[in-house]
DNA sequence: CTATTTTGTTCTTATATATGGACAAATACG
DNA sequence: CGTATTTGTCCATATATAAGAACAAAATAG
């Protein structure tokens, strides 16, 4: 079961985010449909923890620093390795497409940081979005980082539901794919999970810590070019990162 | 009313931020004596909208960049401007006191950013603190910025209750000190609203936005130095910032 | 200055949901 | 390798709370 309040606010944080300038009750409520009151409740709530003050005297709630106080204190605390950051910025130069780092969750892979393809018709993803760990390149080459067990495990919980075309359909094939990649050293996705999405991911492990690099776009313009992509992947993690 | 999931999900994120590791369903469990199926429910809801991520396959969970991505876009939008940052930094070296900037929120003044003393004996307070607009020094210098029908709105809906023992008890009472205060170019408390807490406070209007700067201490401390102090917050704010 | 509209706030109750308990899966122990 | 313990997940229902309605205070229009 999902907490409908959290979703809320969370929603109402992003909401800020996009819109970048005080709001009131009477925006908010325009925005979401809430009741006047339960929006009233949310706002208040906020407010008294100190999350959300009214920078000019009535003229509307906006999130306060506090934010950047705590969030700060949490990523500083397991930041993204900053050379899987210039190794994103990077291979979007080299590339032209999008681009991303993910880390395991649970049977998904979540992306950690992307930088989007500057083209017109490219992959749009933004940080925190969860794609399936066993029918995508990006997962299956954080799955090949794990130990047996560990994959036994999150393989054990996944379904084969929401998959492309091309998407392996049973354990056994995610197995193989996993083998394939690994003695290959990367992985690569054509709809497997997006249709016409296309893309090649490679594994890394930073201090201990497991993730994938990935390079994907609209198929017509990556077919042909997995190895390709692939070879600039490794390339810049060899020169990018020490430890590796 | 105050919506208590909304709480609940603060709290985690400021377990997080002193923990600064992965957690664990069981260990929310234990630090917060929830019950194991809400505790699940609420990471489950943050996990599911990216906010929550498990970096090392089955170790626990740990906030995800998500929040840095929502929350930066947020404070770039209204950012405390950075003269004023400066002038924190300053002040807290020469005065050797807790110092920080306010700006008004409703009935109250928020603190938007602090940088603490270090000696022993000092105020400790945290961004997003809150404390009334009318019996403080922070929030008188935020009143005398705003129109008298503004400040006529706000003085309606305050009430006396938590003053410290020097607080001014009626709504006469703070018109006058803010005249007075708005004369002298500066405004202080002694035991206004915390006891033994004395400090003085200036206002600044940035961008057409109203801030003040304070700095405050133990009044055994402080007492005696409220013209030394105002005046080095004066000074500060006139060299290190143009648009003043 | 008065009437009208908008915005913020309080309260009660029907309704959504937090929770206890029961289960399953994984890990630790002997 | 079998048993005990811990951890994660599901579900029905008693309980907390979200939301409608009604009010008050400001802002705006006339």
């Amino acid at each position: 079961m999902t907490v409908r309040q959290i979703e809320n606010m969370l929603g109402l944080l992003e909401f800020f985010a996009e819109r970048r300038e005080p709001a009131t009750l009477a925006d908010v409520v325009r925005h979401f449909g809430w009741p006047r009151s339960s929006a009233f409740n949310i706002l208040t709530t906020l407010v008294e923890n100190g999350y959300l003050y009214e920078p000019r005297a009535r003229g509307g709630f906006y999130p306060s620093p506090k934010w950047m106080q705590v969030i700060s204190a949490i990523s500083e605390a397991e930041p993204l390795p900053e050379s899987l950051a210039r190794v994103l910025r990077r291979l979007a130069e080299e590339t032209g497409e999008t681009v991303w780092v993910s880390a395991p969750s649970g049977v998904f892979a979540v992306f950690l940081d992307v930088v989007e393809s500057f083209q017109a018709i490219r992959y749009a993803a933004k940080p925190g979005k969860r794609v399936p760990i066993h029918i995508t390149a990006s997962g299956q080459a954080l799955l090949t980082q794990m130990p047996p067990r560990d994959i036994e495990v999150i393989l054990n919980k996944v379904t084969f539901d929401d998959s492309g075309p091309n998407a392996p359909k049973s354990v056994e094939e995610v197995l193989q794919r996993i083998d394939e990649g690994r003695a290959r050293g990367w992985f690569h996705s054509a709809s497997n999970y997006s249709t016409d999405l296309g893309g090649v991911s490679v594994p890394v492990t930073v201090s201990g810590r497991p993730f994938s690099v990935t390079v994907a776009g609209p198929l017509s313009r990556v077919q042909g070019k997995e190895l390709k992509h692939a070879t600039m992947i490794q390339q810049a993690l060899a020169e990018e990162t020490d430890q590796n």
